[in-house]
DNA sequence: CCACACCGTGAGGTAACCTCACCATCGACA
DNA sequence: TGTCGATGGTGAGGTTACCTCACGGTGTGG
């Protein structure tokens, strides 16, 4: 109604957005299946498997989630063998998280999955438009 | 490690799509904040006011949840005031779900304010980069 | 040395999903 | 026309992923 054709496209343009984003999620969800982990866990073992030595704290922070729920993403992974606690040598109220050999291994596993993934729906655009999409969304990114 | 140049932006290009939806989710539940709607419920208030008469299933199958979860949907929207149940004349065992004025005023204004939001977020592109960004992510999904 | 801030976690709560079971109703078929 | 399997909504109860609050162990500045 208020719309003038110049600026009618910017609300269609947020669901295009979140439509492929869903996509993506729904895909990566699928990928995702084989090792039975959910999105937040992969992330998390993403997270512990970047930099060496990840505190809950800073876990929690990467995750944007409150420390309580970190201790819980922790358990999980621990639970499957792919992470371990180990108390801090510096700090000893402080727990880091450390990936296991089989953490390492499902974390490029995954990480390959979801890149094969990516790379199968993006095949759609040619090298060209490629660039420029992450042009833009990387200008809408700060 | 496996990747070559041209397909290694593939990964990045999903990261960025997700990036950008997170941000305008998360622009668009503050913009949501003053109607203490959750995005399920804008999301059904939409469906609602879209097509007059919806039944319950039918909203089920517009958010992808199942029928039971459907009834909390338009039991929060009710209770708000914002849709009335009635009986389905052509068939008694359904309910179809109507917009009150209420519901299609604030469906409205959430509209507008999410119609602001992403205005304010895709000003930051030219009209033809806007165009271009359109084109691609039309390109996505089918 | 001590008050205070901070780390992780137990306890318990909430929101949004789900499945299963149920009743009323519809539609098709003998 | 009566019966019978399929369908529409919902009560009951469970799961998951979050949250806040409270607590004990630990660092740190005055």
């Amino acid at each position: 109604m208020t719309a003038s054709p110049p600026d009618a496209g910017t609300a269609v343009l947020g669901e295009l957005v979140l439509g492929v984003a869903r996509t993506l999620r729904r895909r990566f969800m699928a990928a995702l299946a084989p090792w039975d982990l959910s999105p937040h866990q992969a992330r998390a073992l993403r997270v512990v498997c970047g930099r060496d030595g990840v505190r809950l704290s800073e876990l929690a922070e990467a995750l944007r989630i409150a420390p309580r729920s970190a201790t819980e993403v922790a358990d999980g992974l621990q639970e499957r063998g792919l992470v371990e606690r180990s108390p801090d040598p510096a700090d000893r109220r402080a727990v880091v998280l450390t990936p296991t050999p089989a953490g390492r291994q499902v974390q490029q596993e995954v990480d390959a999955a979801r890149g094969a993934d990516a790379h199968e729906l993006f095949a759609r655009l040619s090298a060209d438009d490629r660039a420029e999409l992450a042009r833009l969304l990387r200008l809408l990114t700060d």
